[in-house]
DNA sequence: AACGAAATGTAGCGAATGCTACAATAAAAA
DNA sequence: TTTTTATTGTAGCATTCGCTACATTTCGTT
């Protein structure tokens, strides 16, 4: 029996088609390859999210969800120890290889968001603030102002992570090597 | 006699593309609209660059120089003061109503980087090397490390526009009062 | 069991996609 | 002028797109 009939819902088919968006973006979603993804039709599709539009904003929605609920779960207990380690161990993160199709997949939501596409902006804002109040939470506890550090630290990693996407990580690297928070002790 | 005959090639082609797609975005960027504001045919399109694939790498490549060419235009002979004002010229610079489609397209340029999507690293690795030879152009002739600064430079700012993109300014704004390259004088 | 509503399959429509076959014209070379 | 060669127009093909009409099945309710 291959059959598989938990019956079919919003809820149960938004975890497969977000599967299928972060392997193959969001410019190839089209209805048929993400209903076979799904194990349904078009017609379904349709039917549970009444148009594409309202489909790709759930869906984004659902996506800056999970996002959210893997930080929350990639989230340390104990504050790191400076602004540097803090920045660390963001950018840490975000080379996992298991975080790289959110990589990917998060620059198409920017993208989006500027080019005004339906959906995209909230989904960015809101996986940007979970990931901002992630920071805030890995701030060192004697910082002078952890919530102006957790922004300026933001601004630092996305860059980063942006050059680093289109091939200049090693600007990135330098990039941070001459800011305030290198770990300029050479020698050590 | 509305006729413009001027020959048709690849060079007078890619200035018309390439304000198409400025406005339109890369994702709509398919043959016949292209050549309905080139004034030819997907039939010519397809004829002076074989395919789509070439035509999309050559009208990356040629945005990428165009951008180049208009950074040149913008660089102003004096060098900054400071970091600070450098940053803050460059800012000034991405917010203007001008380059705002240059901006819109850039990201999708990002996007499709990380996608690996043909020609797109190329003009992205192109635009952000200018970028940089732009700003180590602007960095105050008495700084400690001008390539350092720049690309620490270049990274805070490719945040700071990211996240006014996706309409988290304010979060960057904040950030950036937050770096050591605050206009921390207040009250002067 | 009978009924009405929700869920699903099948088939297809009109439009848009990248691209091609074929023929006609325009320009250049002989 | 004749003969290539480069350029362009006209039609169309096969595929994919989002979406719909219609019929059928499944299911909870009575």
């Amino acid at each position: 029996m291959t059959a598989t009939k938990p019956k079919m819902s919003k809820e149960t088919l938004l975890p497969l088609l977000a599967n299928h968006v972060l392997e193959h973006g969001m410019g190839g979603a089209s209805l048929r390859p993400l209903a076979k993804a799904a194990g349904t039709s078009d017609r379904m599709l349709i039917y549970h999210f009444g148009n594409k539009e309202q489909l790709v904003t759930d869906l984004l929605e659902y996506i800056a969800d999970v996002y959210s609920k893997a930080l929350e779960m990639a989230m340390g207990d104990e504050r790191a120890k400076t602004r540097q380690e803090c920045l660390a161990r963001v950018l840490a993160y975000g080379r996992e290889p298991s975080v790289q199709p959110f990589m990917v997949l998060w620059w198409e939501i920017v993208a989006g968001s500027a080019r005004g596409l339906p959906g995209y902006k909230q989904a960015a804002q809101a996986m940007l603030a979970k990931q901002l109040e992630w920071l805030e939470g890995q701030m060192p506890a004697d910082d002078p102002d952890p919530a102006g550090g957790a922004r300026y630290l933001l601004t630092l990693m996305e860059g980063s992570l942006m050059l680093s996407t289109v091939g200049h990580a090693r600007t990135a690297r330098e990039g941070l090597l001459a800011s305030d928070l290198a770990g300029n002790t050479r020698g050590g």
